[in-house]
RNA sequence: GCCGUUGUAGCUCAGUCGGUAGAGCAACUGAUUCGUAAUCAGUAGGUCAGAGGUUCGAUUCCCCUCAACGGCACCA
């Protein structure tokens, strides 16, 4: 006779055992139908479970995030038993749910086409109209691996080989379709539907290159037809912004063929952007009270034995180039060379904190597969920057720097973070007890700063913990730019030292900061974030300037000459063009602002003002205009509202 | 690096069952002198990613290299 609390703190009381299913239709018929699974007691069930005793029950439907997650899974499935019915022989590995949808890896003879995606998918829509019940067998070990050893699933038979023997297991039926799970799964396999596969690729088995290659295929899968369509929809809006192709588009920069893959090339309209962001980046880190530095690109091999990188880090590292007979080795990082400054004379504790900035172009070795637009390059540039400190300033300098991060992401529009605090590795250098002092610097400066942060237990660096910061974009993708770490192991390594109050020689304190990162990365991140449309401040063009005809094209250089006389970045469309035509280039150029001067403008000495988003914006004095933008550009205003 | 796909004009793409290629946009020239997202006409533009092989003949078929794309692995 169960007793069954539901989540509003009801209770219903049935004469006998009941399923989930039944106890959702007691409930409603629309709660039953949109149910995939149930939580009892807290833990997950399937809808199929019986409830025999008093428990408190809560109904998984498919809009909830854990329903989606029943759904994904069950689709993942779907998908397998629609593999194996097509293609006997393939075998089945894993099929985890992951953001926004699911894989599934198989190992297979040859590797899957983009047509045999529409069959999988076909076939996986004539399964949920059979609407299979799925069903739950519970079976001991042995059972299971007899069992899927004469079907040929190596690959399951080593899955369960390294499930814990206290573990129950647990096989999914629907139709002739068996798999290892641990669960729960939609009832039947009616309840799916709305899902889409996406794409192959080759995965290794269990993540390690050493292992075969899988194939993977990855779908989606929702509880509606409607927020599938919005998913896809909102695939669509991203592409649209990919930097890639808007950087092409814009002239902003290319990756050429003849030099190689990874290398960046800025063209004059991306330059003038990484001028204008490489300006305000200095400006602001000498207000903050860095010192700019500037270093090599190479130097000799010995020096990145010193630094520990030759034994660390030498993958991800050029290799070496002869001159002389002596080795030089380009730089994959700036530290060491800033540490060399550093160490060029003797430091005081006076001295101390010191804080050196520079833009330093490094090079790393990064695999060709891993090479993506601006977001993975071989040749890059840092804002890196390292504050060299008595440990008793660490505190105060974290919190600069925490200021300065603020200060310059806000700036580019960028004021949504996620913040991680990494502690100390099993395996690291330096004493318990700078750890304990860092690590709480880093905590308290976080506080103060009133951000929110999650700390990840062990995730630091074997040579210091660190504060990783990720920024949120337009459409919320979040991307890894802004890093501090404190390092206990260089500074060790290069005998850095200051003399102390007491006379005594001290190791100072080394943080390595970024800001953007990458100028490069950060570069793409604000292609993305901004879809190419440029607030004022940071367009390349920033006015064009499109007389209606040619009897107006010296009025227009006039207006032309005055606003680039204010240090406006101005361009005159002097094309034998209608207005319209015009007026559509530059939009798609995305100029922020179009002047239009015809016979009235020309009469008045004003200007017909529109921006790029087509709004017109009404007549202006060219004197008015230019004081109004130049404010705007001053205050690196982040929108085109006309406030003049 | 690994698996898969792709590489044709500046861009987006069509095409060639093996007989050295075509469109739109962009560029250039001319006409038009125009009021808020594409005026008309013409011209030019290609070692069909690169190297090799098969063939009478390769952009097309095969192999290698490079690069891009989607993943995996990598990314203190």
């Amino acid at each position: 006779m169960p007793d069954i609390q539901l989540p509003d703190g009801s209770h219903r009381q049935f004469p006998e055992p009941v399923s989930g299913l039944e106890l959702a239709r007691t409930i409603g018929s629309g709660l039953a139908k949109a149910a995939v699974a149930m939580r009892v007691d807290g833990a997950l069930k399937d809808l199929s479970t019986v409830l025999d005793q008093d428990v408190a029950v809560a109904i998984i439907t498919k809009d909830s995030p854990e329903g989606l997650e029943v759904i994904r899974h069950s689709t993942a499935h779907l998908m397998a038993q629609a593999v194996q019915s097509l293609f006997p022989g393939v075998q089945v590995t894993i099929g985890p749910v992951i953001e926004n949808g699911f894989y599934y890896d198989f190992a297979a003879e040859r590797s899957f086409t983009q047509d045999d995606l529409v069959a999988i998918e076909g076939r996986m829509r004539e399964l949920v109209k059979e609407n299979l019940v799925v069903h739950r067998e519970i079976v001991s070990r042995d059972t299971a691996m007899t069992r899927f050893e004469n079907m040929g699933e190596d690959y399951k038979v080593q899955i369960i080989r390294d499930i814990p023997a206290t573990e129950t297991l647990s096989l999914y039926h629907q139709g002739d379709f068996v798999d290892l799970c641990r669960g729960p799964h939609v009832p039947s396999t009616g309840s799916l539907g709305a899902f889409k596969l996406q794409r192959v690729a080759g995965a290794y088995w269990r993540g390690d290159s050493r292992n075969p290659m899988l194939q993977r295929i990855y779908g989606t899968a929702w509880g509606s037809q409607k927020d599938l369509d919005a998913y896809l929809q909102q695939l669509a809006e991203a592409e649209k912004r990919d930097h890639r192709r808007i950087g092409t588009e814009l002239e902003l920069f290319s990756i050429q063929e003849d030099a190689g893959g990874g290398l960046v090339f800025w063209h004059p309209m991306g330059a003038r952007i990484r001028r204008v962001i490489e300006d305000f980046w200095r400006s602001a880190h000498v207000e903050g009270g860095y010192e700019l530095l500037f270093t090599p690109h190479i130097a000799h091999e010995q020096l990145w034995h010193t630094s520990g990188h030759k034994d660390f880090y030498a993958e991800s590292m050029f290799d070496p180039m002869q001159d002389e007979g002596q080795p030089y080795q380009l730089k994959p990082m700036n530290c060491p060379f800033h540490i060399l400054i550093y160490k060029d004379k003797l430091r005081s504790y006076r001295d101390l904190p010191l804080r050196w900035a520079e833009l330093g172009t490094v090079y790393r070795h990064e695999m060709s597969g891993a090479l993506h637009g601006l977001m993975r390059v071989r040749g890059f540039t840092q804002d890196d920057a390292h504050v060299f400190c008595r440990p008793d300033q660490i505190e105060a300098e974290i919190g600069e720097v925490l200021t300065l991060v603020q200060k310059i992401l806000g700036t580019f529009g960028f004021d949504r973070y996620e913040i991680n605090l990494s502690t100390r590795p099993e395996h690291s250098v330096g004493s318990d007890a700078i750890w304990e002092t860092a690590t709480h610097a880093l905590r308290v400066a976080l506080e103060r700063a009133g951000l929110e942060y999650q700390v990840d237990e062990g995730g630091g660096a074997f040579y210091g913990p660190k504060i990783d910061l990720k920024i949120q974009d337009a459409i919320g993708r979040k991307w890894q730019c802004s890093t501090i770490q404190l390092d206990f192991n260089l500074p060790e390594r290069f005998g850095m030292e200051y003399v102390a109050e007491d006379g005594t020689r001290q190791v100072p304190i080394m943080v390595h900061r970024a800001i953007f990162g990458s100028v490069e990365r950060f570069f793409g991140v604000l292609i993305e974030h901004y879809e190419g449309k440029f607030p004022l401040w940071l367009a390349p063009v920033q006015v064009a300037v499109l007389p209606i005809s040619e009897h107006f094209v010296a009025y227009a250089e006039s207006v032309t000459a005055a606003l680039t006389k204010l240090g406006l970045r101005v361009e005159t469309d002097l094309r034998n063009e209608k207005i319209g035509y015009k007026i559509r280039a530059h939009t798609l150029r995305r100029v922020p602002y179009m002047l239009v001067v015809g016979e009235r403008e020309q009469e008045a000495g004003t200007v017909a003002l529109r921006d790029r988003n087509g709004q017109d914006l009404g007549s202006h004095s060219v004197a008015a205009l230019g004081a109004a933008l130049q404010k705007m550009v001053e205050e690196r205003q982040n929108t085109l509202e006309w406030q003049g």
